[in-house]
DNA sequence: AGAATTAATGAGTAGCACTCATTAACGAAA
DNA sequence: TTTCGTTAATGAGTGCTACTCATTAATTCT
């Protein structure tokens, strides 16, 4: 404590600077709470200054306008969100887990915070040049963590590379994004490992055993290895209906 | 032009229902054309009374609130989206060449209309039971089309039936909207036919002749046995929701 | 035609995001 | 410590927006 030229400062005095960040941190993150908790556009930018403690005329010190408050707080997500799925992706050692690592987490992260993801289509398009943006940015690099993990998938040879890669990350996320609807109507738990194992199954191209619309496996005659194949054909047949018939009306 | 009681009309004079019914029209189709302008959050009922020819005082007649008014909106979507959907899947013989129809149309139409489509995020949900919300029965009927064709051709043996059929939805519709905003950056034609030709690739499982690299192929003899065991679990399953029936209502 | 019912109006209201003239807090120089 | 210039904070005020309601107009009924 010593060399710190010849300020005296007790731990309750905080410096200008200090002060001034502390300010920021307090206004994002009431902004934060509030908007998952409500909603954006049911939040008022009064309830925010009166969480943070400030005067509402402050926020526009830090934060443009509402607006940029919200991309600030989604900004603060990617942040969060990004880290997590690259620290929890290093220690998975193979591709599938990775996969599912990735899946759970960004499941689990939409749905606790959809408040907040919902800002990705309430905020308007920021005008100028839309790649150039920063959420557009923020979300690049988070899907990066995926397509750094197919991409490493695939040299290794545990992914087939039939498909084009933007195309299967789209297809990963879009299908959680859209089935984290599905399951916050449906019970949560249960569904949620049902989705990631099947959606990391069709990513991974493990078509488990159904290769049976495959020519060279036409008609081979004979063995009890076929009898029971048939039989698991016709079972499978059976269950598909009945699977349908009882879940939607 | 004879027998419709005493009453004399002219084409240019309207019963006095029929003006209600053509003013509600009017209301209802200036609201979409400007939401789909400007969207939701920029368009005000000042705008929509205008370009409805009507005081901003008659909106409230006609709905409820703005929010009611975008519902109103989003529904008449669906309802056009869905009649669409139907008709097309009609027409076409196979299964793939349905699910191709469905992914184009799908495509084409949330790319067309997204600011529209973009109210299923903006607007509040129902509070009362969600599942019984209009909203959500309209997105059911639209969806049903997909799940229709997805049973039919698991039926037929077209389509094998390893996974759940309420993914297989999610991971169809899901793709789609997230694929969109990819393509919306990228160029649009030319990703529009290979997004729609990877989906169906993999909704179908014709995992191409790259299946060789999976596991269950070097010994043939575990295929079988998986096929019986899975089936067995979904046996299980089966019978577990049957126990519980009207747990997914 | 006159009465009764229903529809339409638009000035008025409340609530919101945002501004700006004023005040307070700070830190460096005297 | 006091002074003073600079930076930060304030909150009453502004304009805009969704929505209301007393009044007016249109339509049907008797």
């Amino acid at each position: 404590m010593a060399a710190r030229s010849g300020q005296k400062r007790q731990p309750a005095a905080l410096t200008r600077r200090e002060k001034v960040e502390s300010r920021e941190t307090a206004i994002l993150s009431a902004a934060q709470k509030i908007f998952a908790a409500r909603g954006y556009g049911k939040t008022t930018t009064a309830e925010i200054a009166a969480a943070a403690d400030v005067a509402e005329g402050t926020l526009y010190l830090y934060y443009k306008n509402k607006e940029a408050l919200g991309r600030a707080v989604l900004a603060d997500f990617y942040r969060r969100v990004t880290e997590n799925a690259r620290r929890g992706v290093e220690k998975c050692p193979a591709t599938r887990e990775k996969l599912e690592f990735l899946a759970r987490h960004h499941l689990k992260n939409v749905i606790r915070e959809r408040r907040i993801i919902e800002l990705v289509y309430i905020l308007e398009r920021e005008m100028d040049s839309y790649e150039g943006g920063q959420l557009y940015q923020m979300n690049r690099a988070y899907v990066a963590v995926f397509d750094n993990v197919l991409r490493e998938g695939v040299a290794r040879g545990e992914i087939d590379a039939t498909m084009t890669p933007w195309i299967t990350r789209d297809i990963f996320y879009g299908s959680l994004e859209y089935a984290m609807r599905s399951m916050l109507i449906r019970d949560r738990q249960k569904s949620l490992e049902q989705v990631v194992s099947e959606l990391v199954d069709l990513v991974m191209r493990k078509t488990s055993p159904t290769e049976d619309n495959h020519p060279s496996f036409a008609n081979r005659t004979g063995d009890a290895a076929d009898r029971v194949l048939d039989a698991a054909r016709r079972l499978e047949r059976l269950l598909a209906a009945q699977e349908t018939k009882g879940e939607y009306k």
